[in-house]
DNA sequence: ATATATATTTAAGAAAATTAAATATATAAC
DNA sequence: GTTATATATTTAATTTTCTTAAATATATAT
C-alpha cells in the first residue's frame, strides 16, 4: 500500500474531518473510507495512520474505545470536544490551503501579447 | 519565516511549476513569489527551499547558473528538458489531488432526514 | 553607525511518512 | 484440510522532509 506524495502534512486533518462527520470510526475504516472517497487515489499506509492516531489520542483530541467483532478487536476512535474544535479549524485552513495552491498551479496567463498589442 | 504545516509534499511540484512558467529563477525570488502567490499564507523556509534546489538539481532535472548582480551572487535556476516534464506531470497530480482533497474535506450531506422522510 | 533588504549556505534536530514485518481471526475457494 | 484473501492492529528501522537557527556577505536607506 503507497499512498500520494502530496498526503504529507494533510494526513491529520482528513482523519479529523472524517471523525467530524461519522462520530465513531476504527483504524481500518478510515483506512477504506479515504481510498474510497478518493477513487484509490489515496492508500493511506498503516505505519502512518496508526501513529497518527495514538498522537491525536495522546493530544486528547480523540478518545479510544475497544470492542471485539467477530472475534476480531476493533478500536473505535472518536472526537473529544477539543478535537470537534480542532477539525473545524484545520478542515477550514485546509480549504484555504487548496485554493491557494489551485492559484499557483494554474496556468501562467501570457500576458505579452496584448501588452504588446500584438 | 513559517510555513503552512500543508507545504510538506507539496514544496517539490510548485518550485518545478514557478520554474516551469518562468524559465530562470533564483532561491530567493522563488521564495518571494511564492509569498506572493499565496497573499503571505505560504512563506517558504530556506533551510527547506535552497535543499530542494540542490536536490533537483543533483536529479538533472534543474541546472544553475551562478551571476554576480549589484555585487550580490545569484544562482539562476532553470529547468532541463526532464524538468520540463516531471513539471507537467508534477503538476497535473497535485491538480488531480486538490480535487480529491476537495472531495474529502466537503460537508458532509447528512442524509438521514431525506432517508427517514422527515 | 545602524537597520533593513537582499542572497546563499548549511548544520542539528524534530517531525512525519515509508517500508516491512509480526500477530491474529474469519471466510471463501479448492 | 490447507491455501488465499480480507479484516484489523501494532511497531521497529529507516528515510525523507521540514524547522530552526546561525554564518556569511553586500547594498541601500536612515
Amino acid at each position: 500500500m503507497s499512498s500520494s506524495e502530496f498526503i504529507k502534512g494533510t494526513l491529520k486533518t482528513i482523519i479529523l474531518k472524517l471523525l467530524a462527520e461519522n462520530k465513531q470510526m476504527y483504524g481500518y475504516e478510515i483506512s477504506q473510507k479515504v481510498e474510497e472517497l478518493s477513487a484509490s487515489e489515496i492508500k493511506l499506509t498503516y505505519g502512518a495512520l496508526y501513529p497518527v492516531l495514538y498522537k491525536l489520542e495522546n493530544e486528547g483530541l480523540l478518545v479510544a474505545e475497544t470492542e471485539v467483532v467477530d472475534g476480531r478487536a476493533r478500536k473505535y476512535y472518536s472526537l473529544t470536544p477539543q478535537g470537534v474544535e480542532l477539525a473545524k479549524v484545520k478542515v477550514s485552513e485546509l480549504q484555504k490551503f487548496t485554493e491557494t495552491l489551485k492559484n499557483i498551479l494554474l496556468p501562467a496567463p501570457n500576458i505579452s501579447l496584448e501588452v504588446w498589442g500584438v
